[in-house]
Order: structure tokens, then C-alpha cells, then sequence
DNA sequence: AATTCGTCCTGC
DNA sequence: TCAGGCAGGACGAATT
């Protein structure tokens, strides 16, 4: 079959006894439908991906593409149908009486992370999974999406947002296949720097116990309890140190013995609970840190993680991440993404000339906006979190004079959220509609015997909600160029030569991770891992990816995506 | 005993 | 690290 004739689609669902693959015209009619048993299924779509690579179209990414890549197979582009099915069902874009705002079954939330291949055991009960997987179900719901698109008010960028959004499901999967090279020994080194040895008998490190003991000693209890926040309130309270919680903040204004060895008690403690040997022995193997990504999992549709704790790795344990020998990590960062964001959504020329080709506070400052970065910084934040009091708050009407395009978005976003409406990002996703209980205690605020009590109460409410709807857009907007960037940079590298088998970590038998390849995603900042000979033309697939990613959503608004970038032997600060 | 809630700290 | 957005995880306390 040449090229010419490819399929658009093939769709993957389950028939009777087996999966079946039918395959679409771009005008959506069939042509072709192969039944196909468990067992010769990969094989059988590794084969399909080399001839004419079509847009795999399934009800849910890890269940299909895990078992693939296992295999050693990558592929190129999928059309995920539970992620763009939560995404047409509330977009705004989409028409009212689209039929897919009703296909209920298609709402499931994420499924828990399940490793197992179970896609492949025919009998496995319907427990397991609560999305529809018939290939008559698959093929409606395909059907409904696609009528969505092509009736919605703006379908191309719809399109990009699905397209976006599948493919960050692949990235999501290739990134736990081939991990964050990790050095146990380094994180090991780290943690016995700054907590001793690991104890032997499960005791307590012994600079832990150190710090523990002058806290104890500060507070004249040699039984004082430090882990429990209610005792140690107490006995703070005992020695005079009149705090009303036991957070680091409000601890740092108080002077007394107690405070300097608390503080380091706390700093260790944490590193123990959250980052210490346990979580190595957990969390690392053969040499990768392997989280599991969820993506589309917040609602503005950055992804979240579920284990490990992969979002919030500690800066002090980067160091710890290490490529293998001969590789390198490029580590790359979008410098003030948000704001870059929304000088393009609001098509705010001052604001992105401001940014462009350099820091963007700094640009504010030469404005004479405000005085200092710092303050600009701080404006900027509270423009677009919608502070309204302190520090922040006071400088976001200066920012209101020299942007008024950007402020006004952000202003009107808060307020429609604030009337219970919903808005938008630049792709189309919409913010959820407000619950039933937010909309009673509203209504309830509004009728002539409201009590004062209740007028307060809805009218934080409300606030409340405008600063998510406020932030919704930017936050959202930011995660689809963020999405956009990464799509982009995984299909060059997908380009770049591979290196023999044994250049590569002895586990990776998988053919994409012995070329550069992602190794971790966080919202705005990406690490690639990548034989050292390419680290340099990785670097400038990075930042080509982001100007790309930026004509592909802002056109040639004149805006940036400058790249804090750097090739190194560690993802620690050089 | 198991589950949920609140506090605290980490990331963007 | 005061404020103002979005998260996850550990742990102890409260609730069932």
C-alpha cells in the first residue's frame, strides 16, 4: 500500500474474541478492518507504523501503547479518546447539543496507573477498566468527537489541542519507559552528608538526632515530641515562643534557642520522610527514577503525577540525577513562560516587547512600571494569581496602566468567573462549571432575607473562584504551548541517529532510548537525555521546538520562548 | 482498624 | 516566604 493510500486512522477496540483494527479515510469511512488476536497485535501494529505511520486512535493511552513499547516499538502520533473526550465535553468551543457532551461513559476519571499488560488478557473482567472499549463504542465515540471538532466555533485550534494533548499521553508513557537516569550512590552521598549514615536499625540519622536533641534541650523537655504538631505547639508555647502554627515562616520571626536547631530538625526531617532511603529503594531501580506521569491530570490541564512525587523533587537532590556514561542531559527551562503567555493570548504587544529577547521583569523595569525586578516580579504574580492586598497586590494597578490589553484579559476572566461563567484557554480548554453548592450558597446570598453571614460568605466564594478563573486561563494556556513545545522536540529527536546497543544502559533494549530521548517533563522545564556526541544539536532541536511551538499557537504574534539551557553531567545546579 | 482531615513542605 | 493560582506526599490527629 503506498502512502497515498494510508489510512488516516485505525481505531483499536475489542470485538467478541479478540481486538479488531479498523481503518478510516480522512473523510471517516472505512477501509479496512483486520481482527487480530492478543498476541500478534504489536507485532502487527509495529508493522502498520513503519509502512505509513496513521493516527492511532484508542480509548486510553497506557493500556495500548504500554505493551507496544515494551516491544521496543514507538509511535508517532495517537488520537487519545478518554483525554480529548473530558476536554470536547466542557470546551466552550463546542456546541451545546454536541452529542459527546452526553456520552457519559466517556467521562471516567484518570485510571489509577495500572502497569499490568492487562489490555492483552481477554478475560479479564470489566473491573478493571470502566471506559468503554467495544470497537463499536470506540468508533461512535470517534465519531461524536470528530462531529464536535468540525461544528465548533474555532476547530483548528481544537484540533491542536487534541492533537497536543494525545501526544502528551505518548510522551507520558515513553517518559516512565525510559525514566530519569538516577545515581543512587550520589543520592545516597547527599543524604549521608546531610543526615549521617543511614541507621542501621531503623533509629534516627545521627545529625537528625543531633538537632533533635538541642530542640529538646532549648525546651528543657528531654521527652518533648517533635513530630507531632500539636505537642510541639505546646511546648513552644511553654518557653514563651508564642507561635500560632509550627510552620518555618512563622518560626523564622521569633528569637530563641529553640528556633535554629527546630528549623534544621524540620529541613531533615522532611528530607527523610519524602526523599530519604525509603523513597531510593522504592522509587529507584536499574539506575532510572520512573514516576508515573498523569497527564491532563490538573484542571488546567497540567499534568500531575501519581508516586514518587516526581513534580516536587527537591532542588537539593537534582544533583542526583545523572545521564549514563558517555551521555548527557540537557536541561532546559522556558524563562517566565506564564507571562509570555498571556502578552500572547491577550495579543498585548507592550508586554511581549517587554519580554522579548530577554528577562522579562528587567524589560518591566525599563519600562518604568515599577522600580526593581523583584518588583516586577511580585506584579506580575499578583496580576496574574489576582493578589489583591500586601505588596503584590499594590502593584498590580501600575502594571494595569502599561499593559491594559494583558490586565484586561485577566480581569475579565476573574469576573466571568466570579458570575459563576466559565472561560477558556487559547486551545479551548474550559474551566469546569461551578459546583451546585457554590451556586446555592450564591443564589441564597442574593435573596432579601440573606443573612450578612452568608452575603460574606458568597462573596468570598466568588472571589475565590474568579482568582482560578483568572488564573485558569494563563496557567492552562501556558500548559498547551508547554505540551505543544515537548510534541514537537519528541518528533525531532525521533530523528537523530541511535547509537549501538551498547551505548546504552544495559536495561534499555528499547530502540528510541538509545537516541536522545525525554527523560522528565515539569511544566515548564524539560531534561533530555542524549548521547554526549549530539548534546549540542539536542540543544538546538530545544529551542527550536520552542519557537515552533510559539508560531504554532501565536502565529507571528512577536513574542518569545527564550530557553535557560545547559548541557550537563548533572541536573544540579553547575 | 481503617478512613478521612489538617498541617506542613516540596514543585511550578 | 505574608499576600495570590495549580498540585502531591508524609505524617499525626480526628473520626468512623
Amino acid at each position: 500500500m503506498g502512502a497515498a493510500d494510508a489510512p488516516t486512522w485505525i481505531v483499536l477496540g475489542r470485538a467478541a474474541e479478540a481486538i479488531v483494527a479498523v481503518e478510516l479515510a480522512a473523510d471517516g469511512s472505512e477501509s479496512g478492518r483486520t481482527p487480530l488476536s492478543a498476541d500478534e497485535l504489536v507485532a502487527w501494529i509495529a508493522a502498520r507504523e513503519a509502512s505509513a505511520p496513521p493516527r492511532w486512535v484508542w480509548n486510553d493511552t497506557p493500556g495500548w501503547y504500554d505493551p507496544v513499547l515494551a516491544r521496543g516499538h514507538r509511535l508517532a502520533r495517537c488520537h487519545d479518546l478518554r483525554l480529548s473526550h473530558a476536554i470536547l465535553r466542557d470546551s466552550a468551543f463546542v456546541a451545546d447539543d454536541a452529542a459527546v457532551r452526553t456520552a457519559r461513559e466517556w467521562d471516567a476519571a484518570p485510571a489509577a496507573p495500572d502497569l499490568r499488560p492487562a489490555l492483552f488478557d481477554l478475560d479479564r473482567d470489566a473491573e478493571s477498566s470502566r471506559l468503554p472499549d467495544g470497537i463499536d463504542a470506540v468508533l461512535a465515540e470517534f465519531a461524536r468527537q470528530r462531529d464536535a471538532v468540525a461544528t465548533a466555533t474555532e476547530p483548528a485550534r481544537l484540533r491542536l489541542l487534541i492533537a497536543a494533548e494525545s501526544a502528551g499521553a505518548l510522551i507520558a508513557a515513553e517518559l516512565r519507559s525510559a525514566g530519569l537516569p538516577w545515581d543512587a550512590a550520589e543520592h545516597d552521598r547527599i543524604l549521608t552528608e546531610m543526615l549521617g549514615p543511614r541507621p542501621v536499625g531503623g533509629g534516627m540519622p545521627e545529625k537528625m538526632d543531633a538537632a533533635a536533641r538541642l530542640v529538646r534541650i532549648a525546651l528543657d523537655d528531654p521527652t518533648a515530641r517533635l513530630d507531632s504538631q500539636p505537642k510541639l505547639l505546646r511546648a513552644l508555647h511553654r518557653v514563651g515562643v508564642l507561635v500560632e502554627s509550627t510552620s518555618r515562616w512563622e518560626l523564622a520571626e521569633h528569637r530563641h534557642p529553640v528556633i535554629e536547631p527546630l528549623l534544621e530538625y524540620k529541613k531533615l526531617s522532611r528530607l527523610l520522610s519524602a526523599n530519604g532511603w525509603a523513597w531510593l529503594g522504592e522509587w529507584v531501580h536499574d539506575g532510572r527514577f520512573r514516576p508515573v506521569y498523569v497527564p491532563g491530570g490538573v484542571v488546567t490541564g497540567r499534568w500531575a503525577s501519581s508516586g514518587g512525587g516526581a513534580l516536587q523533587l527537591p532542588r537539593q537532590l537534582r544533583a542526583a540525577v545523572r545521564p549514563d556514561p558517555g551521555w548527557r542531559l540537557v536541561v532546559a527551562d522556558v524563562a517566565q513562560l506564564e507571562p509570555r503567555v498571556l502578552a500572547a493570548i491577550s495579543r498585548d504587544t507592550a508586554l511581549a516587547r517587554a519580554a522579548y529577547g530577554t528577562d522579562l521583569y528587567a524589560g518591566i523595569v525599563d519600562l518604568g512600571a515599577v522600580t526593581s525586578r523583584a518588583e516586577a516580579k511580585m506584579a506580575i504574580l499578583g496580576a496574574m494569581y489576582g493578589a489583591t492586598t500586601g505588596d503584590s497586590g499594590r502593584l498590580v494597578p501600575r502594571l494595569r496602566r502599561t499593559f491594559p490589553r494583558a490586565m484586561a484579559l485577566v480581569d475579565e476572566a476573574a469576573a466571568t468567573g466570579e458570575r459563576g461563567g466559565t472561560v477558556s484557554t487559547w486551545l479551548g480548554r474550559s474551566s469546569p462549571a461551578p459546583s451546585a453548592e457554590w451556586l446555592e450558597r450564591q443564589s441564597r446570598a442574593n435573596q432579601v432575607d440573606a443573612t450578612s453571614d452568608a452575603e460574606t460568605r458568597a462573596r468570598r466564594d466568588a472571589r475565590d473562584r474568579g482568582r482560578f478563573t483568572r488564573n485558569f486561563i494563563v496557567q492552562g494556556s501556558a500548559a498547551e504551548w508547554a505540551l505543544s513545545w515537548l510534541a514537537d522536540l519528541r518528533q525531532r529527536l525521533a530523528t537523530m541517529p541511535a547509537v549501538p546497543e551498547g551505548r546504552a544502559a544495559p536495561r534499555s533494549g528499547i530502540a528510541f532510548e538509545r537516541r536522545p530521548h525525554l527523560a522528565f517533563f515539569l511544566h515548564d522545564e524539560v531534561i533530555i537525555h542524549t548521547p554526549a556526541e549530539l548534546a549540542d544539536e539536542v540543544a538546538v532541536a530545544t529551542r527550536d521546538a520552542a519557537t515552533a511551538a510559539g508560531r504554532l499557537l501565536f502565529g507571528d504574534f512577536p513574542v518569545d520562548f527564550p530557553l535557560d539551557l545547559r548541557v550537563a553531567d548533572s541536573a544540579g545546579k553547575a
